[in-house]
DNA sequence: AACATGTGATCTATGTATAGATCATATTGT
DNA sequence: ACAATATGATCTATACATAGATCACATGTT
């Protein structure tokens, strides 16, 4: 009894992850590397490269965004030093909700 | 004879994956989901959604976008149509470049 | 305080993503 | 035009991520 996994994305997903690609390929195109060259320097198959810049949904998140700081692209608005201020700014946020949630029992207010 | 498949990351990588975790759950907690519900939501476990929030780095991006999508964090700075912009875009700027990248047979100029 | 429930951590079985190879085609330099 | 090589596509074996269950602990409710 096979259990096949089949998950749906939203568009925005879809859409974001082949932007992403796009950017990927983009960025080593513009830094003359061949395909081979910027596999092996994030030490992955020159295959998986070749999905992941078409916008394969199911890599590793991991690889994908080691591929972009390796073509300098930038993911979120900065470089790692303000993404740890985001960080920290974040856990601060969290710190002030409610460290579990709670499920009403039943509808608490119509909406 | 085995053969480990163990990647390096680069810190930028690293805190970029722990700060997508951080704001999924700042989301989650924020709309006051349960990590079961979100899981459900998004067609995953919940174990799963633990090791996404804690950062981990080897998990599918479509899964991570699309619990980023959930519970309403932006990844880019805009929504899908805006995506679509950007990607024509890219698309406009990859055609000016040259479709195959093509390697110096020795070191084409010091550098 | 007692109870109910959300969360964190760990273990196992299994579906599947990945590496690696191969072939056909496209593209570029000479 | 020709030669060299980058890229796209497809196939197979294997290492590994994932789902699901279970347990202990934390947290919030009554």
């Amino acid at each position: 009894m096979v259990k096949p996994i089949t998950r749906t994305y939203s568009r925005y997903t879809r859409k974001a992850t082949k932007l992403i690609g796009q950017m990927i390929r983009f960025g080593r195109i513009e830094r003359k590397l061949t395909a081979q060259d910027l596999a092996d320097r994030a030490g992955i198959s020159r295959g998986m490269l070749q999905r992941i810049e078409k916008g394969d949904l199911k890599c590793e998140i991991g690889v994908v965004f080691e591929l972009a700081a390796l073509v300098g692209v930038k993911l979120f608005d900065a470089d790692t030093s303000l993404l740890a201020g985001h960080i920290s700014r974040t856990e601060d946020k969290l710190a002030l909700l409610p460290k579990q949630v709670r499920k009403p029992k039943a509808v608490d207010d119509a909406f």
